[in-house]
RNA sequence: GGCGCCGUGGCCAAGUGGUAAGGCAGAGGACUGCAAAUCCUUUAUCCCCGGUUCGAAUCCGGGCGGCGCCUCCA
């Protein structure tokens, strides 16, 4: 049982094998911090917590470093149209990110480095290419890389760069570049960016780093020259990925990254997420429709992260559902009763033999979507088990239940759901007591009663489950 | 124009050579005072046409349909 990891830069799967024995060092594109990230960043970044998550359950150390990007030329539109400075601008943007990646589950980064902080190491690699003869600076104040230095161009997407069509969708008659296809790492500061906090001291003036420069500068600073995985939506390929490789490559004679993986883009009631089509989703949003966050959470992973995924409302309501059987088959395991001289159930065997297919489908290239199937398999077939065995060992019990949990370490479903379900301890007694007296009434047969008080609690969003052992309860 | 992806039951979605996982929804039954939860049964020759093979959803060729990147973008 090895992990198989699918390389952008090979386009086939590969067995994952870190540099560094036991270490495993992950770079993840982040948001660019202007607005509110929509479920399409979400679905990729809940891909990079599957991988997170996944090479912690597997026993590795790991070392998950996620930039923000706070300055670019988005960000600085932005804060001009606002009046206010970059900082301004990107500072509750930044820990508005950090909260909805919260609500989803998504397990905190080691770091995250933000441009901004990272000013005079670009500057300095950017002096280290110019010396290295990899970049130079033009007369309009920027500092280009020279794409005709590095041979390996264009590896990563696999094109021959030379048959770009240079010049087809973007002016270059504004750069003084030596080759149409060469990038900036640096480029002059403008008014405007002077304006809104945009702008430092380089040995080539006034200005501010390009895009592409930061990931290179804050992965190498944070992880080291070579990272064993790096990830990112899949238009980044090309080009912020394939020129983040020329750089860092360049400056450092050393691969930069041994396996690069990309998610596939979401799409929304089967079209493209895109602002022009005015169908940008927000976590907040559907949180504001009455949405649960776990449900969010199992859309957005339901489908293999390089696969197509439409994002639906009618997806959204089945998600919700196959949510509540999880968490109707925790509750019915928590609630078992266990009778020390029970036959065997079998319970520990389907157990251990669903983790192992569960290992099997997340080693397969991170497949979470067979995962899932494997965990709902497994609900399936402890169920019937138990239908079968009313009573179990405490033993099988608890196998079935440290195999949910183990399985949910990587999935994160039940985790977000009971997040989302807290209820307070004076609810809680209220229902109890309800529950009680309901007891009573069933036990003199006096339905009318009984029922009244169970529509009550409906209404209250409480749904009631009678079971031989009792009646169980749980928020709807 | 270049590079690439996808087309599996009503909906969603796994499955890359041996005769189709899982979720949601639907139908029938069991259980229940009635429900809920659960279980059982039930719904697919995998877009079409050829080819390779003992055998293909899976490989090859062609076609039809949908889509992505090549530009800031997760």
């Amino acid at each position: 049982m090895t992990l198989k990891v699918h390389n952008t830069a090979t386009r086939s799967l590969q067995a994952f094998e870190p540099l560094e024995a036991g270490i495993v060092r992950v770079y993840g594109c982040g948001p660019t911090i202007y607005n509110h990230a929509h479920i399409g960043n979400f679905r990729t970044f809940l891909f990079f917590d599957l991988v997170h998550r996944y090479l912690d359950w597997s026993g590795y150390e790991v070392r998950f470093v996620m930039n923000l990007t706070d300055v670019d030329d988005k960000v600085i539109e932005s804060a001009v149209e606002s009046g206010i400075t970059i900082t301004e601008k990107t500072t509750p943007f930044g820990e508005a990110f950090l909260a909805d990646s919260s609500t989803l589950g998504i397990r905190p980064a080691e770091s995250y480095p933000r441009a901004t902080d990272y000013i005079g190491a670009m500057v300095d690699f950017v002096q280290r290419l110019v010396d290295g003869g990899h970049a130079y600076p033009a007369d309009d104040g920027a500092v280009y890389f020279s794409i005709a230095s590095f041979a390996e161009y264009g590896r990563l997407k696999g094109i021959d760069t030379s048959t770009l069509k240079v010049g087809a969708r973007v002016s270059h008659d504004q750069y003084d570049k030596e080759d149409a296809r060469d990038f900036a790492l640096w480029k002059a500061a403008t008014a405007e960016d002077e304006q809104v906090e945009a702008a430092w001291d380089s040995p080539w003036g006034r200005g501010r780093p390009g895009w592409h420069l930061e990931c290179s500068v804050m992965s190498i600073a944070e992880l080291g020259e070579t990272l064993d995985m790096h990830l990112g939506g899949e238009d980044l390929v090309f080009p912020h990925h394939e020129n983040e490789i020329a750089q860092s490559e360049a400056a450092t004679g050393r691969p930069f990254v041994r396996h690069w993986m990309h998610g596939r883009h979401l799409f929304v009631e089967g079209k493209k997420m895109a602002k022009s089509l005015g169908n940008f989703i927000t976590l907040r949003e559907l949180l504001d429709e009455g949405h649960d966050p776990a449900a969010i959470r199992h859309l957005l992973i339901s489908s293999h992260y390089r696969g197509d995924l439409n994002f639906t409302r009618q997806g959204l309501e089945a998600s919700g559902s196959a949510l509540q059987r999880l968490l109707d088959f925790e509750s019915r395991l928590k609630g078992l009763a266990v009778d020390a001289g029970a036959d065997p159930s079998g319970l520990a065997t389907i157990a251990s033999e669903a983790v192992e297919s569960f290992r099997g489908a997340m080693d397969n290239d991170f497949n979470s979507a067979d995962a899932l199937a494997v965990v709902f398999g497994f609900v399936s077939s402890v169920n019937a088990a138990l239908d079968a065995h009313p009573a179990v060992i405490a033993a099988d019990r608890d196998a079935a239940l440290a195999a949910l949990h183990s399985m949910d370490e990587v999935l994160g479903l039940l985790e977000v759901a009971s997040a989302s379900r807290v209820v307070d301890d004076d609810l809680a007694a209220y229902v109890e007591q309800k529950i009680q007296e309901r007891s009573e009434a069933r036990a003199n047969r006096d339905f009318a009663t009984s029922d009244a008080i169970r529509d009550e609690l409906t209404g209250k969003g409480i749904v009631l489950e009678d079971g031989p052992d009792g009646t169980r309860w749980k928020v709807g």
